[in-house]
Formats: structure tokens, sequence, C-alpha cells
DNA sequence: GGTGTTCTGGACGGAACGGTCAACAACTAG
DNA sequence: CTAGTTGTTGACCGTTCCGTCCAGAACACC
């Protein structure tokens, strides 16, 4: 017997992580959720809850939705080595450089609020935990494949391939040069995933 | 004939850098700024300028201290490869994980402002680029010295553990355990630092 | 068509924000 | 001791902040 909602939660939901994306957790302002939102200030209080619940819904559904991202590659990749590439060369794939210069949501807000709010801390724990399982399961496939090298401890290389990955996305976040950035992404991962000694 | 200072500028810096060390930048306000330092409003700002002029003179210090410090680290190691090793393994440095949760400023500032603030943007160039060149010369001195392949390009590996280092900062910023980081920083450093095949 | 429930939009409040300014204090140079 | 210069303090300003609340609108059900 209710009234219907007239928005598209998903829609706002990415609308709003746009918004965080961009400037930032403490620097965007609830006004600047309603205007990108389009939603009236009952709405999105009646739906999301305040700033910092609404925050915290948003960066799950990115998590999540990365998370999904990943497992499809890594199903999708003719070779599970591809995807751990990817992983990483992917960083500086976009040609712009837009994507690279505006990082990662999760690295970003791990990087403004971790020691603030355990919450965000908690969820980036999650989330990298899920993708080191995921780079391991790659890197197991690999080594089947013959493509790294069966001496290796999967799991040990993930977590490196993981911190390389970090690290590519840290450094594109100063608007480092593509091709620079590029490099890094090939010399670091040249030197994780040696071939193997056949 | 001006009337002296009552505050030592140092220490004004140093205890502003803390709080927006803690805190991100836009999550501290100059009310706390004022608390931490023991100045009035007046005093602050005819000193330092405001918000955003003393965030970057607080940056712009807090790297020189860590180049310098790395400098000084690099001539007193025994080998330069030494240097490198403590350059990522020292993120975990920390037995109570305290400073591994609060990160590196740079790096979060980076994460924060990059893409709102090129000044902070071009800081980070800046640091990263002569945090480079350092690891290039630590790099090529192990070469010498016979503890890193000399067949390696040390630029590049340079590089690549920048990115590493990087990378475990971010991950110690989610307050994952301190033995863990360590053996993500452990397992990065043996893949990216082969023994020379002699 | 009436009724009950939810949704919507914006007015509103109190607090906190960054920054200015003026009156006063503290010193130096002569 | 006087004059001149700078430092200090805190009141003050306009703006923006987040969140609440309410009057009215839009639907579903009977």
């Amino acid at each position: 017997m209710p009234r219907p909602r007239e928005f598209d939660e998903d829609r706002v939901v990415l609308a709003v992580r746009d918004a965080f994306w961009d400037r930032g957790y403490a620097a965007t302002s609830m006004d600047d959720l309603l205007r990108v939102s389009g939603l009236g200030k009952g709405s999105l209080y009646g739906a999301f809850g305040d700033k910092h619940r609404l925050f915290l819904r948003v960066l799950r559904e990115y998590d999540d939705a990365n998370l999904r991202g990943l497992r499809e590659r890594l199903e999708a990749a003719p070779r599970g080595v591809d995807m751990v590439r990817e992983f990483v060369l992917g960083v500086a794939g976009d040609p712009t450089g837009a994507a690279a210069r505006r990082g990662c949501l999760l690295a970003n807000s791990t990087a403004e609020l971790a020691t603030s709010t355990p919450d965000v801390a908690a969820e980036a724990r999650r989330s990298y935990d899920a993708i080191t399982a995921l780079l391991t399961e790659a890197l197991e496939r690999g080594q089947r494949e013959g493509d790294v090298d069966p001496d290796a401890d999967a799991a040990e290389t993930a977590r490196a391939v993981l911190a390389a990955q970090l690290g590519v996305v840290a450094l594109g976040r100063t608007g480092m040069d593509l091709a620079e950035l590029t490099a890094v992404a090939r010399s670091a991962l040249a030197r994780l995933l040696p071939a193997p000694s056949r």
C-alpha cells in the first residue's frame, strides 16, 4: 500500500560513488550527494541513512563489483597467469590516464579513513583477503599450466602481486606519465612472475 | 625592532603534521590545529598562511626529512642492498603496529587530495622521483658489491621496489596483522632482488 | 473513492567551518 | 623613555555543514 520509490537505488549508489571517488569522503558534502543523485534530503536519508552509512554501502558495493569482475576475468582468462597480469597492468589500462589518476575507491578511502573509521579498515582487509585468494587460485592454475614457477609459494606470490598492484595504483594517483606507469607494472610483473626454469 | 615570536616554528610544524597525519587534511579543522599547536588564530595565520598553505609546508618538510633519512641510511649502510631492504621492511618495523596503521603522510595525502589539489600530486611525483633515484643508486652499489644481479636494470628494479613498498604501506594501513605484513614485504623483496646467479 | 502508508522536497536549526580584524602586548632601535 | 614594528589574542563574520522534521503528494488496497 505504500507509495513507490521514484528513483532507482542502484543508479543513486553509482552517482554517489562517483562523487566520493572524485572528492574523497570528508570533502564530499551532503549537498554534493543530493545534487549528483537528484534526490531530496528526505529521500536520501530515508533510503540510505546518514552520510557514514551511505558511504559504507557504496564502498561495499564497489568492492563486491570489483571482486565479481576479477572472478569473471579469472574464469574467462585462457590462462591463469593472464588474469594476474591484467590485474596489475590494468591500472594503466585507460589510455587517457583518467582512471589511473582516479585510482581505486577502496585504496583512496583506506588511506583517508582507516585510522578513524574501523569499518573501512575492516572492509579493506576483507576485500584484500578475497583478492589474495583469487590471485592465489590464478597462480596455482598458472603453475599447472606451466606459466608459473611450480616451486614458488602461490599464496606468497599472490600477496607480493597485490602489494605491487597497490603500489602501481598509488603511483598512478600522482599523475605519473602513463608510459612510465606501465613500465613500472611490467617491471614488477617480470620480477614477481619468473618463467619456470625449464 | 619587532616583537619576537613566542613559539618555535619547527615544533608547531611537527604538531600540525601529526594532526594532519592522524585525521587527514579535510577532517582536520583549524580549531584542531590551534589546539595542537597551542597558538592563537592570528599567530598561526600570520606565520603560515591559510590551511592549504600550512598543509603544503608540512608536507614538504615531511618529504624532505624522509629523503634526508633515506640518504643517510644509504651512506651508513654497510651494503647498498641493506638500505633497499630496510626501505621495504621498515614499514612493519614498529612492533606495536602503530606506525604501520598510520602509514605514510605523503601516501595518505596523495590518496585523499591528488585529484583536487595539483600541488599535492606534484609534490608526490617530486618525492617519488627522488626516492627512485636513491634506490637506483643503492641497487647499483649492490651490483658492484655482488648482492644484486648485475644484469638487472637498476632503475627499473628501483621502480618495482618503490611500488612494492607503497603497496606494503597501503596494506599496513588496513590494520593487517604485523607478522603477515612482514611476510608480504619479505616475499616481495625476495622476488624483486634475486641473488646474482654465480 | 476513501484510507492508510510511504515517499518527496524543502524549510529549518544548531553547530562547526575557515578566515578576518582590531585592540592590545612585547619587544628593539635610537 | 619614546616611537615604531611585529606578535598575540579572541571576538566576530558569513558560509557551509549534517541532520531533523513536517506538510503535502503519490500510490496500493479495500
